[in-house]
DNA sequence: CGAGGAATTGAGTCCTCTCAACCAGCGTGG
DNA sequence: CCACGCTGGTTGAGAGGACTCAATTCCTCG
């Protein structure tokens, strides 16, 4: 089993390229506690809120979506969580889930308990310390996200988006030169980017003639990085940032 | 000293509500750190983009805004600390800022020096936890707020957003029950919110003749709270929920 | 009393939305 | 083997929330 996690474990470094020192006992320590893996087919709802937490995940391989649901009927992905990402890590920390979390593709997932989690984190602050910059990046990324919402047009957020999710799965081995896997719907790029369906079709399309990138079938290619960049103002310096302090 | 950091310890205890068991060695061991303040004047740079970070603070009084600057002249204030919040915190994770951080009033701050602060961290593993849980909380209102953003209109966005900052005031002793205190500008509202500042004035002027709330001279005056929540799908559960595991 | 920042108000524009069809791919069952 | 139904994608038309430009008023402070 520990061998089964290895690779899910080499990516989390690879997320996490901390301090080379760490990198023993935090494959050791994870593994020991990574023995059992959950299976949720496409559509299953890993945690809804207000329900109490039970564990924390950590992913296999699969796409899955952390989103709200607002009174209106309306619905905000905040995330998209993918292979070496944890879902409800915040079970250490609440006891019950502010936001939905769904599988959106088949997903598989190592189960970590919660008590022996926190053991390990108060026992080994190098681990804690490593999943804190983790955590820290994402929440880097919301950041950015929330710049798109709030400053940026449909082209530029959808162009921001795709410069950012080619970079992050690159960094996984997830992505090639041409560009990347995304199962995601047109309707849930909607959701993640505040725009409506219809505006998200009309303006892939736009992309699409002034020969920027397609996205068909499930899959994001990238014909024009520079330019793509340009439009939509990213700066990987968010995502890049080595840890230290 | 130990004695002068009082109010603000308590503030941030009160703010993370974490196990009693923990208060006293958390009160103690940070208190020992903040043997120095910092000043700023209205306006000043805390830290800006790309800057290394030197130190993190621990607000005593005032406001500062955390906000990014993007590519296309536009501004996106993501986040507002006052009293007993931590500025630059990451720089205990990440070498360099990715965001820029103003004093929007006087501001007054301790001053930790990092490495011993990651010191206490590493060998207190509860106050790291704790730390843990407010820095969660933090990113749990970004989310709420990113839903604004994607998700609801002018008026319920600032419905929400002062729905929210009474609570949070609050719970610090900030705020009282007509009100509280908001030193910014329109202009800052729009930048936080997504819109424009002319939006965001027709919008707020809206709000008051509906009798909701008003804005004026720095302070906002809740004439009808329940009207307000309920205009802003306003929940408070992603702000209140204790901590556990 | 003048100057500068902030708040207001008006007018016109446009980006994005909603409503509404229609099409395409695909798995299922008769 | 093909019709049916579902999900997801595409396109058209019209409406409206929010934007920009611009001018005016209100405060505050030196």
């Amino acid at each position: 089993m520990s061998e089964a996690i290895g690779l899910t474990i080499q990516r989390l470094l690879r997320k996490i390229r901390f301090l080379g020192a760490v990198e023993d006992s935090f494959g050791q320590a994870l593994s020991a506690l990574c023995t059992d893996r959950a299976h949720f087919a496409r559509g299953d709802l890993v945690i809804a809120r207000g329900e109490p937490y039970r564990r924390i995940y950590l992913i296999e391989q699969g796409w899955a979506l952390r989103y709200k649901l607002l009174g209106s009927g309306g619905r905000q992905i905040t995330n998209y969580a993918i292979a070496s990402d944890f879902l409800c890590f915040n079970a250490a920390l609440f006891r019950h889930a502010d936001h939905f979390v769904m599988a959106r593709t088949e997903l598989v997932a190592f189960t970590l308990p919660i008590r022996p989690f926190l053991q390990i984190l108060n026992d080994k602050p190098e681990i804690a310390l490593a999943l804190a910059w983790a955590n820290a990046q994402e929440e880097a990324v919301l950041a950015e996200r929330l710049a798109s919402l709030g400053r940026r047009n449909a082209k530029q957020r959808l162009s921001h988006l795709f410069c950012e999710l080619w970079q992050r799965l690159d960094r996984l081995g997830l992505a090639d030169s041409e560009g990347f896997e995304l199962p995601l719907s047109q309707d849930e790029l909607a959701d993640t980017l505040g725009l409506s369906l219809v505006h998200v079709n009309r303006t892939l399309g736009e992309l699409s003639r002034q020969g920027l990138l397609s996205f068909r079938h499930q899959r994001v290619t990238l014909h024009d990085v520079a330019g793509l960049e340009r439009l939509a103002g990213f700066d990987a310096g968010y995502l890049r940032d080595q840890p230290g302090g």
